[in-house]
DNA sequence: TGCTCGATGGAACTCAGTACCGTATCATTG
DNA sequence: CAATGATACGGTACTGAGTTCCATCGAGCA
C-alpha cells in the first residue's frame, strides 16, 4: 500500500481544495498540508499555485511543434489540422479533469488570463508555420498567415468549449467539420494557380448590378493584372 | 511651479524605472518613491504593479461597447470597423508611450500575458455582438461568429504591431484595408441577400478556363437560383 | 471655529514565490 | 562493507505584491 505519487497527491488536493473554498480561498500551505507533503515539493512540482492546474501546456506545444515539423509544403494543411485535433483529443482524453478545470477557468479570472495567455502561444506556433508556409514576405500574406492562425485557435477553442460544457457527443467530428470551414475560408491564391495556361480566377464580390453590367470591370482585373 | 497629479507622476516614475533597471527588477517601492508619493498611494491609483503600463484598457472596453450598441443591424460591420479604428487611433495618438509599453511587452513575459487577456476582453465582445447580429442560434452561425471576431482582433493586433514597430506610416489606412480583407473572408449568406430586385452574387472559385468559357455556367449559377 | 470629505501616508498583515541548507533514501562504485 | 553521488524531500528565512486599517492633512463650508 504505497502511496500515489506526490505530484499527483498535490493535484488532487489541489482540485479538491478548489472545489470546495474556492480558488482564491485556498493557499498553497493547504494543498501541500492535505497531500502530506511540504511546501518547498510543492513549487518543485509546479512551478506555481495556477500551474498545478495547467500541467500539460508546455509538453501540448512540443506535441505541436512536432507534428508541424513533419510536414512537407503540399501536407501542411493537413498538418494543421493534425495539430489542432492531437490538442482537442488532449483535453477529450482528461475527461472529467478537463471539464473541472474548465469549472474553475470560468469563475476565476486569473485562472481565465493564464489559459488565454497558453492559449497565445499555440496561436503564435501556428501563426509562424503558416507564415513560413506560406513563403510570401509581403505585407497581404502576412496578414493573412496572422488571420489564419487566428481563425484556427478560434475554431478549436470553439468546438471544445462546446464539448467541455457538454454540447458536443462528437468533438473530433466537430473540429474536422470546423477545420474545413476555416481553411475554406482561405482559398488558395493566385501565386498557386495551376502552372501552365492562363486560367481564370474570379474573386468573391457581391453587387447590385447585373452580370452583364459587372463583365467589363471582371475583365479589366483578370487582364490587367493586380491594382488597387 | 505646482506638481503634476500623482498619477502621471506615478506613471512617468514606473516607466523611466522600467526602462533604467528593467520591470521585474523595479519594485512598487522604488516608483513610489521616485515619484516622490507612498507606497500606499500607487495601488490607489493604479491596481497593480502591471497596471500602471496599461491603464487604458477598461476605457477602451466602454469606447467599443458604445460604438458598437449605436449601430442599427444593417451598419453592424461599419460599427465593428469603427469601433477597431478606434482602438488603433487611441494607441497612435499615444505615440511614443504606446512604443515603449511595446518594448516592455516585448520583454517580459508576465506583461505580454496581460496584454493577450485584455484583448481576449475585446475579442469577447466582438464575439458577442457579431453573433447578436446574425441572430442564428445554430452551431455554424456560432462557430462563424467566433472565426470573425477573432480575425477581427488579429487584423487590427497586426497593424498595430506593423505600427508600433515602425513599420507603417499609415496604421490607419493599412487597419481599413485590413479590416476589407476580414470582411471580404466572411461573405454575407444568401438568407441575408439584398432584398427587392436581382442584384448578382459571385461566389468564389478558380478554374483553368478563361472567362468566356466560364459564362454559360456563371449565368446558370445566377439564374438558377440557390445549388449545391 | 468646528465640520466633513477626499486624498494621502504609514504600519501591519497575508501570501506567492525564491534561495539556501540539511537530511533521508537508494544505487553505484571501490 | 564503506564511500560516493544523485534524487527527492522538509524547513527556514527572505523578497515583494497586494490588502486592510488607521491616522493625518488640507480645502471647502456652515
Amino acid at each position: 500500500m504505497s502511496k500515489p505519487p506526490a505530484r499527483m497527491r498535490l493535484a488532487d488536493a489541489a482540485f479538491a481544495l478548489f472545489d470546495e473554498r474556492g480558488y482564491e480561498q485556498t493557499t498553497v500551505d493547504d494543498i501541500a498540508e492535505r497531500a502530506g507533503v511540504g511546501r518547498t515539493t510543492f513549487f518543485r512540482h509546479y512551478g506555481s499555485k495556477e500551474a498545478v492546474i495547467f500541467p500539460d501546456h508546455d509538453r501540448m506545444l512540443d506535441l505541436i511543434r512536432d507534428r508541424l515539423a513533419t510536414s512537407s509544403h503540399s501536407t501542411a494543411l493537413v498538418a494543421v489540422s493534425d495539430a489542432v485535433r492531437l490538442v482537442l483529443l488532449h483535453y477529450v482524453d482528461e475527461g472529467d479533469l478537463a471539464r473541472r478545470r474548465y469549472a474553475l477557468t470560468s469563475k476565476v479570472a486569473a485562472l481565465r488570463d493564464r489559459e488565454i495567455a497558453s492559449v497565445a502561444r499555440y496561436q503564435r506556433l501556428f501563426r509562424e508555420f503558416i507564415s513560413d508556409w506560406m513563403g510570401d514576405p509581403t505585407e497581404s500574406a502576412s496578414l493573412r498567415a496572422e488571420l489564419m492562425a487566428a481563425a484556427v485557435v478560434a475554431a478549436h477553442n470553439h468546438v471544445l468549449r462546446r464539448w467541455l460544457r457538454g454540447e458536443s457527443a462528437d468533438p473530433v467530428a466537430e473540429v474536422d467539420e470546423a477545420m474545413r470551414e476555416v481553411l475554406a475560408l482561405f482559398p488558395p491564391r493566385q501565386s498557386q494557380q495551376v502552372s501552365g495556361e492562363g486560367g481564370t480566377t474570379v474573386v468573391a464580390f457581391r453587387s447590385g448590378q447585373d452580370l452583364d453590367a459587372l463583365l467589363p470591370s471582371l475583365r479589366r482585373l483578370i487582364e490587367g493584372g493586380p491594382e488597387q
